[in-house]
DNA sequence: CATGAAAGTTCATACTATTAACTAATTATG
DNA sequence: CATAATTAGTTAATAGTATGAACTTTCATG
């Protein structure tokens, strides 16, 4: 399938420029769009969210934390646990970085055939739903009774 | 665009699913890969056909080398060349991993609905396209007179 | 209360990719 | 033809990405 490896490497590529513009690496990047849900989080619930390890989420918190955009603090109810709050410094490029992000949906969907934008987005969501599918039917044939 | 995030997402999994599986790291899978094309490249080739630096290409075809897959030779018509052709080994891991990747794909498409193959396939071309136009779009802004 | 599990941290390791500096070979130029 | 410029590949340094293991502290459970 070397459409989707292409179609991937395009992906990449405009994350990468992403990570540039806004100079913060793409993982961190990724870390940081996080706190579109919810300004605050525990540091397993990043690792969960980003589905990495808990020993990659605190390396990928403290590099926002040495850039100012969250900060670290001790949990009320736990103490073991982390918080990790947005600064308003964090806030600002975040609400940056979503509009970026906006702009840049709306001008791939204007490169696309109007007549075609609904079906080329329906036929992503297929596509993921049947990867997503098939990965959990390999899991099942993996751990299965 | 979160959808496409998902995606890219699942492809990465499925790739580094097929590096565990082939014992072979997914960069270097995707240099041999590169020979499915011809059994025989200059190392420049490889940097260029897999769009990194040759100084990246090195490592790889390194990498290739130590586990018996390729294997590097000089080239008869320019002293400072070098070729990278396969192995017996070489081949026979990617007569494997090709075979492996053809059931793959037919495995996704049977997990979409039959009416919506083709449809799939053409958004994604045009996805794709998309994409690219927009990239180059974006280069001429920069580089523009 | 004793024991097992969980949260986060630190360190080691492997992988990915780039840049800069370098040497040797080839090509371009006058 | 001699010299300057460019190219091919290599090496070392660097930054980013992710995992696993070991550890300490805190929480959950019987």
């Amino acid at each position: 399938m070397d459409l989707m490896a292409r179609v991937v490497r395009c992906c990449q590529e405009q994350v990468a420029e992403q990570a540039a513009r806004f100079g913060v690496p793409p993982a961190q990047l990724r870390c940081l769009l996080l706190f579109r849900r919810r300004p605050r989080f525990r540091l397993g619930e990043i690792a969960s969210g980003l589905e990495v390890t808990r020993s990659r989420a605190t390396a990928l918190v403290e590099g926002l934390v040495r850039r100012g955009l969250v900060r670290k603090q001790g949990d009320p109810g736990d103490g073991r646990a982390r918080q990790v709050a947005l600064t308003a410094g964090g806030a600002r490029l975040l609400r940056e970085v979503e509009a970026y992000l906006h702009r840049l949906h709306r001008r791939l969907l204007d490169w696309l055939p109007p007549e075609e934008r609904a079906r080329v987005l329906e036929g992503l969501s297929l596509l993921e739903q049947a990867m997503e599918r098939m990965k959990q039917a390999e899991d099942r044939e993996c751990f299965g009774p």
